[in-house]
DNA sequence: GTGAAAGCGCTAACAA
DNA sequence: TTGTTAGCGCTTTCAC
């Protein structure tokens, strides 16, 4: 049974202490209180050590949205995802966070759960209470982008879009590097299962892995679209089976790990009878099963470029940062017979955990 | 090559359009732009009408920052979780946001790393400028948390303390659950590999694990502790087997996730030669090698839970929400003989990848 | 170096 | 029903 000082039961809600207070207890005026939290170095010392000692005593911490009025800035910086459950984005939200603290910002969250509308909602409701925005895999159409950009500072993490600062990764080359591992192991062919058509490196990524199919000699399907879920990979997996690819690439890992279990739970085996290959190379592409070929990201990275660009107003910012193939054990040479689906639809060709 | 409309190369940034433009565009004064705003049946349907349409046609957008210093409300909520980078806070997250969004609320996250001082720095930067405040397996000493509470209203997530909210998972119940699974399986010994002994909730497993061990006559040993990362796993691991436990259960499953690398490393089976169990069921705790034996809690429920009782300033609320123990193949019937590690203390028994 | 005073954009009495 | 006005807590000229 909790026990508390006050009838309440909560630790009792003080009044907030003002520059008004301090300003009285130490026999000044504000404005002087203000100049000495703010701009030490215009008071004089004895002042200021005063003031500073009173403010410490009275615990007065100044109010950010107060502050935030005539200053016009609240010295936080959002970063909206569209999908906070992909792992892909820790490494992002680490590096922008470390990057913004270090400028002095705060770096708050916000979580668009893949819905475009979702986001653009988000975007209004905190967009007025930051100084800037970093849109990760933004999903919002160029007008709306244009909207939200219009009223504050917005970089783009994995999206382009006409006049705004960009911080991609290499999304063609990852792609390249795909196409030649498998190209070198013999595929004849290889089918991409797509994600959200609103995600710009859905288009990037599938147009980049035709490109390179091409130059190579290797037969290309796109199949989809996927909702970039685990869960997602059971239809994808499906479909790219029927294709008859020898290779599926899938547009991230979240939906090839869903891929790689329904595989297995149809008794298909990967990579004897089918490679599969993701993007992103998050938590869990290491220990799934088997462990997945994959194109990684300095993600962290990415998130402090991102930072960086939106303090440093480089509005015309377009950083490219390089992806490398991870190969695991998810890819090997191409079977001879294509593979195929057992002859029972529905039901496991094998058992689920054997 | 970016093209854009202005010399800057953004989209150009206009200033924003403001109660006194609708006004005066409107023909009205400001207060009643701001009641057919906010209050819409406090004036005319008329006026509302007309005050509405050029509210729209001006694209106007209330200031966030200037609406909140009258009325002291944001209409913000803040979830602070320890760890972004586990996915234990998804449902958790997705739950607060859904219930916070469904009551009007914008919710933003912050992430404290795993640091108490980043967490209390957090929370005073983002304090100001939100409603109230969610701590997620706060780290913060009494004292800071009565400091933060004493600003603003703030409920804990697997964390009590006197005087404030809480809303917990069943750690005693889940930890009696492992204990009784494990002596069904006829296990001696286990041992619990610790974590951050700043973290409530280890102090909760731990000993809960401990009374129900006693109970059931099994041999308790408490190792670590160990940050709860996958990294840490492996250390844990090592400690583990080292105490000759047959049964190993890790703070969480990231550490867990951790362990069982390090054991496949190792050459020691997981389940036949010892068995591990973790806490959450995270992303990946089904996929990993092998599938991983941990006690489930509803965290999305927890996040609803968390804001309903946020905003419904039930400031003794304490909600406990109930575990249960998914079984998987991490745990098996107790060996004949204690595992051992190979003699080579530091090479692999066995091929990394059998 | 310090103080007085005018806002920042909005809300909420209070008047009319 | 609508308008006038006084702040919310702070920053920032502008005098002194």
């Amino acid at each position: 049974m909790p026990h508390s000082v006050d009838s309440s039961g909560a630790p009792s809600r003080t009044e907030a202490v003002t520059l008004h207070d301090v300003a009285r207890e130490a026999g000044v005026a504000v404005s002087t209180v203000s100049r000495a939290l703010s701009n030490p170095d215009r008071v004089s010392s004895r002042t200021r050590e005063h003031v500073q000692a009173v403010a410490r005593r009275l615990d007065y911490r100044p109010n950010r949205i107060a502050q935030a009025l005539p200053s016009g800035r609240t010295r936080m910086l959002a970063l909206l995802v569209s999908d906070i459950t992909n792992p892909h984005n820790f490494g992002l939200i680490r590096g922008a966070e470390a990057q913004a603290r270090a400028a002095g910002y705060t770096l708050v969250l916000g979580d668009s759960q893949g819905s475009a509308e979702l986001e653009s909602d988000h975007a209004d409701r905190i967009g007025s209470a930051v100084d800037g925005l970093v849109l990760a895999s933004s999903r919002l159409p160029e007008d709306a982008l244009r909207a939200v950009g219009g009223r504050r500072p917005v970089v783009l993490y994995n999206r382009e879009a006409d006049g705004f600062a960009s911080v991609v990764t290499d999304s063609d080359d990852g792609s390249r590097q795909i196409v030649e591992h498998l190209a070198a192991l013999g595929h004849p062919s290889i089918a991409y299962l797509g994600g959200p058509p609103d995600a710009w490196s859905d288009a990037e990524r599938g147009q980049a892995l035709e490109r390179h199919s091409a130059a190579a000699g290797i037969a290309f399907t796109r199949l989809g679209p996927f909702s970039p879920t685990v869960d997602h990979g059971e239809a994808a997996a499906d479909v790219g089976i029927a294709s008859g690819a020898t290779a599926l690439i899938a547009f991230n890992d979240l939906l090839a790990i869903g891929v790689l279990r329904r595989l297995e739970h149809l008794g298909i085996a990967v990579p004897a009878d089918v490679s599969v290959v993701g993007y992103d190379d998050i938590f869990g592409s290491d220990f799934c099963h088997p462990p997945l070929t994959t194109v990684t990201s300095p993600s962290e990275q990415a998130g402090r470029a991102l930072i960086d660009v939106l303090l440093g107003s480089r509005h015309d910012a377009r950083v490219v940062l390089p992806t490398s193939l991870r190969v695991r054990d998810s890819t090997a040479p191409a079977p001879a017979h294509p593979p195929s689906r057992s002859h029972r639809p529905d039901g496991p060709a094998a058992s689920r955990r054997p």
